[in-house]
RNA sequence: GGGCGAUUAGCUCAGUGGUAGAGCGCCUGCCUUACAAGCAGGAUGUCCCUGGUUCGAACCCUGGAUCGCCCA
């Protein structure tokens, strides 16, 4: 029970509470337009514009994932000094939208039809003020430094200008067309859909044979179908070529079951002579394979089913069945005709509609399309010159792989919220009635087509626009410019146009990306973004995507609350592995709690007490009014830290720069735990609260320039925690940001190896002294004697330098440093390298305790001294190796025969 | 059928050829005036298997296993 054994309130003071801070920062950012770029600016462009979630959608956790991506990435490249803009909207999600309405609507007992296209409309407009985009609060509570101005949804009236335009364009060019096909039609939603909104799904189903019979009667063939009901719209009976069971039945008549339709035996390279009987039943209207082989062969195309998945008259008797209904029944009725031969258990493939989650009906009809090959093609010969280049570049083939082999794009919906699709029907070239040929021109408005229409077909023309709008991933497509005002060439566009970098889940690589590039190379002639960097899913612990319908997920609002954004979004952040990898984030359902976001959430704490230490030592002075510190004044660990400082800055902007993140975040979490926290603080206490003022001075220097510049660092990952800090730090005035500031700029001359590792030694003689302590069970607060031994000039000056830091940092009542043994009682020993520690205390020592750590001493050397001579006793080593991994193995070999020496002799003397 | 990813400490994961790492968890001791959301110390490994390349392999190559994803 955490905290039990303490009143809250005293155990407050030391614990950062981002509920009090994260708001108000969110607010005076917008408010003060900080993230709210003048394209006039100076500074290298850094453009991004956010994936616009989904209108209808809520926050969940791959957003927030993202969204801590993002920002932290744009926030960086902010600091860097880019003139950075990070544009945020959402799209209209036609099928989604109406779905949710027509369900409102059949709660009041209403249709869309009764209502109408105009009141509908409204509506759908009505219910986007109220409820729709409450992401886009959400994304606020995140801390995503978007710029609010510039927010745009995919119906505004700019975009759908840039809609409109586009599909002018395209169509001019031969790119957009109009046909009839088999299209993927979903029943519930009762509109075509894309092949990429078709999702394949195992089920368990079965395999129907039936017998067909020629109409010679001199036999029958079998056919084995999944989906009987389709037999009422069978045209012909397929057959392989080369296939000898069947050959001489080529060109024969069958009569087909039930219909009594005389249909031809046909011989096709497509069918597969080892499924079922060899034979295939060809039903061109409702199945794509079939479709094709009945154009191969001039075959007529039989619907037999309506928009609604229900049968039509073509399907004689069994019309107005439901499909499915339809189904059972033709089993039967061909049963009792006795040509059902079998049924079998078989598991098999289904398409289903990934909105109407329903199978999807194969249903020709007539529809607009987007010729995707010539732009596919442009795609692709960018991509061989790295334009985009992805992140990590394994997508890049993934991306490839789709274009090589694309097919042309339905994109046209039969619904009502959207863009609707700016052609006209020249209704009175065919009586006032819209039919498959009937004729239209595009154009940008009613008065426009009118003009259009009658230029061509003479002044008493009568149009009609066409009904249907636009896929909405058409106007996603377009969402790179779209949003910065093109076609007009906008100052914004000259600026940010192509993008950065995008950021998105390779779940939509093809939904998305590929016809971003698409379309940016039709309208734009140019790839829209630099870089595409594609991140992983958000699982939970037990490795499955985490979302709102498998049940597992967590309101990413609720981890906010309790642990705060910054918490959050360092895990999303922390968790990326690589570029592009899946992160793992561990939630309990029923506390709501995240043992991984309670890292954070401390990590978050530390430094918060970290700059409360700073400021509780300052004396009310800050980084600028100290000022920097002096080179000569500075002790080895002042200049230990800030060449750490000098190496983190340096290394995080690599990461960033090349897109790891997440290495990123583990850089800043060692550097502010381990390096400024557990050493630098602890050793700067000492001078602190000392009465040499000069020595005061420096120290307060060093700390105050550490830690304003940690927060530097930090912001990216932990914006609010460190905006807040900042502003205590520094005492900034309001309308100064820690979000503007620049990335820290330091001396890389302060940058020293050879310092870090003597650093390194002495951290290491201090933890072995701690260990020696401890080992001998010496009461933490016993002040104790320290001696070291050692022949090593350079260690033993480095240890001299050092000697008031190690005596604070070991509890060390004296500090003693020879280069020669001298005889001592009976006292606490180690061994560590060259150098041999000693606790002069007599009385107190765990002999065993002490023996057994020496033993350990002596085994770890033995084991080195046996790896490393080995190995450099090996001639082909010796040889081929480069030089200085053979020497720094010469000086390991040396430095552990001296700890095994050392060890030994103290070993011998404690006996 | 084709492609991609993963496999390293109890858990989550780093680690691009030179003596296996971090955080969490675990054990011991500490409320040491920034922080118990903390401090100090400690224990923990067939780096999935196999063969090869190499002076040297967790890392590169062959083959395979298991899990997951995408496409047909």
């Amino acid at each position: 029970m955490p905290g039990a054994t303490q009143p809250p309130a005293a155990q407050s003071i030391g614990q950062y509470d981002p509920k009090s801070t994260e708001a108000r920062w969110q607010s005076a950012w917008e408010d003060c337009g900080a993230f709210h770029p003048d394209p006039q600016a100076p500074g290298e462009p850094y453009g991004v514009v956010i994936p616009p979630p989904n209108v209808t959608g809520s926050l969940h956790m791959g957003h927030a994932f993202e969204a801590a991506l993002i920002d932290t990435m744009v926030r960086f490249k902010r600091l860097q000094g880019c003139n950075t803009l990070c544009l945020p909207g959402t799209d209209h999600a036609s099928i989604a939208v109406q779905t949710l309405l027509e369900k409102k609507l059949a709660q009041e007992g209403l249709s869309k039809a009764q209502l109408g296209r105009g009141a509908f409309l409204e509506r759908a407009w009505a219910w986007k003020q109220d409820s729709g985009g409450q992401i886009a609060s959400q994304l606020r509570r995140l801390g995503f430094s978007v710029d609010w101005q510039r927010e745009r949804f995919t119906l505004d009236p700019e975009l759908t200008n840039s809609v409109q335009e586009s599909f002018l364009r395209l169509h001019e060019k031969g790119l957009i067309y109009r046909g009839e096909y088999l299209v993927n039609w979903c029943p519930a939603s009762g509109s075509a859909v894309s092949d990429l909104e078709v999702e394949m799904k195992e089920v368990n189903g079965h395999l129907w044979h039936f017998r067909y019979p020629l109409a010679d009667g001199s036999g029958h063939l079998e056919v084995a179908t999944t989906r009987p009901e389709t037999m009422l719209g069978d045209v012909a009976v397929a057959v392989h070529p080369t296939d000898g069971r069947y050959g001489h039945l080529v060109g024969k008549i069958i009569t087909l079951p039930l219909v009594g339709r005389r249909i031809p035996v046909i011989a096709d390279e497509h069918v597969d002579p080892e499924f079922g009987s060899g034979c295939v039943k060809i039903t061109p209207a409702h199945d794509l394979n079939d479709f094709a082989i009945g154009q191969r062969h001039g075959l007529p195309q039989i619907t037999v089913m309506d928009k609604r998945g229900q049968m039509n008259e073509a399907a004689g008797q069994f019309c107005g069945m439901d499909r499915f209904a339809a189904r059972q029944a033709v089993v039967a009725a061909l049963e009792a005709e006795q040509a059902l031969v079998k049924v079998e258990d078989y598991r098999h493939s289904v398409p289903y509609s990934d909105r109407g989650k329903v199978p999807v009906e194969p249903l020709l009809s007539t529809q607009w399309f987007v010729r995707t090959r010539p732009m596919a093609d442009a795609c692709l010969k960018a991509l061989g010159e790295g334009k985009p280049r992805f992140i990590p570049q394994r997508w890049a083939k993934v991306y490839r792989d789709w274009l090589t082999n694309i097919r042309d794009w339905c994109i046209s919906r039969q619904l009502w919220w959207g863009h609707r699709i700016p052609a006209w029907f020249v209704v009175s070239e065919t009586n006032s009635q819209l039919l498959r040929d009937t004729p239209y021109v595009v154009a940008r408005n009613e008065a426009e087509a009118l003009a259009k229409a009658q230029d061509r077909y003479g002044a008493n023309v009568k149009i009609q626009q066409d009904d249907d709008v636009l896929d909405t991933w058409f106007s996603s497509a377009l969402w790179p410019f779209s949003t910065m005002g093109w076609p007009k060439n906008t100052t914004d566009l000259q600026r940010w146009y192509p993008n950065s970098t995008l950021f998105t889940g390779f779940d939509i690589i093809f939904f998305w990306v590929a016809r971003m590039t698409m379309m940016g190379t039709a309208c734009t002639n140019t790839i829209p973004f630099t870089d595409v960097y594609i991140h992983g899913l958000v699982r939970d612990e037990q490795n499955r995507k985490m979302s709102k319908s498998a049940g597992n997920g967590i309101d990413p609002l609720v981890l906010c609350d309790r642990y705060g954004a910054d918490a959050l979004r360092f895990s999303l952040v922390r968790g990326v592995a690589g570029a592009g990898q899946d992160i793992r984030l561990d939630v309990n359902q029923n506390t709501q709690t995240s043992s991984t976001v309670e890292i954070s959430r401390n990590f978050a704490n530390k430094i918060w007490n970290a700059t409360r230490f700073a400021l509780l030592n300052l004396d009310g002075a800050t980084p600028a009014s100290l000022g920097r510190p002096q080179a000569g004044q500075l002790s080895i660990a002042d200049r230990w830290i800030l060449s750490r400082l000098v190496r983190t800055s340096q290394t995080m902007a690599e990461q960033l720069e090349s897109y790891g993140l997440g290495e990123a975040a583990k850089s800043l979490y060692d550097f502010a735990w381990t390096d400024v926290c557990d050493w630098t603080i602890e050793l700067l206490k000492r001078r602190l609260n000392g009465n040499n003022p000069e020595d005061r001075h420096t120290a307060q220097q060093v700390l105050a320039l550490v830690i304003e510049q940690l927060l530097v660092l930090a912001h990216p990952f932990m914006p609010h925690l460190s905006e807040e800090l900042w502003h205590r730090l520094t005492k900034a005035d309001e309308q100064t940001f820690l979000a503007l500031q620049p990335w820290p700029q330091l001396n890389p001359d302060d940058m020293n190896d050879d310092l870090e590792q003597q650093f390194a030694a002495l951290i290491e003689a201090i933890r072995v002294v701690r260990n020696l302590r401890a080992v001998a069970g010496l009461k933490p607060s016993q002040e104790a004697p320290v001696l070291f031994v050692t022949s090593n000039e350079a260690l033993g000056h480095l240890l001299k330098q050092a000697q008031d830091d190690i005596a604070s940092l070991t509890k060390a009542e004296t500090v003693e440093i020879r280069t020669h043994m001298v005889s001592l009682p009976r006292c606490l020993s180690a061994v560590s390298g060259e150098l041999q520690i000693l606790l002069p205390i007599s009385g107190l020592a765990d002999v065993d305790a002490l023996c057994s750590r020496l033993q350990k001493d002596l085994k770890k050397a033995e084991k080195e001294i046996a790896i490393l001579s080995d190995r450099l006793s090996n001639p082909g080593f010796l040889q081929k190796a480069p030089q200085a991994v053979v020497s720094k193995m010469r000086f390991n070999l040396r430095e552990a025969q001296q700890q095994h020496h050392l060890a030994s002799y103290r070993l011998a003397s404690l006996a």
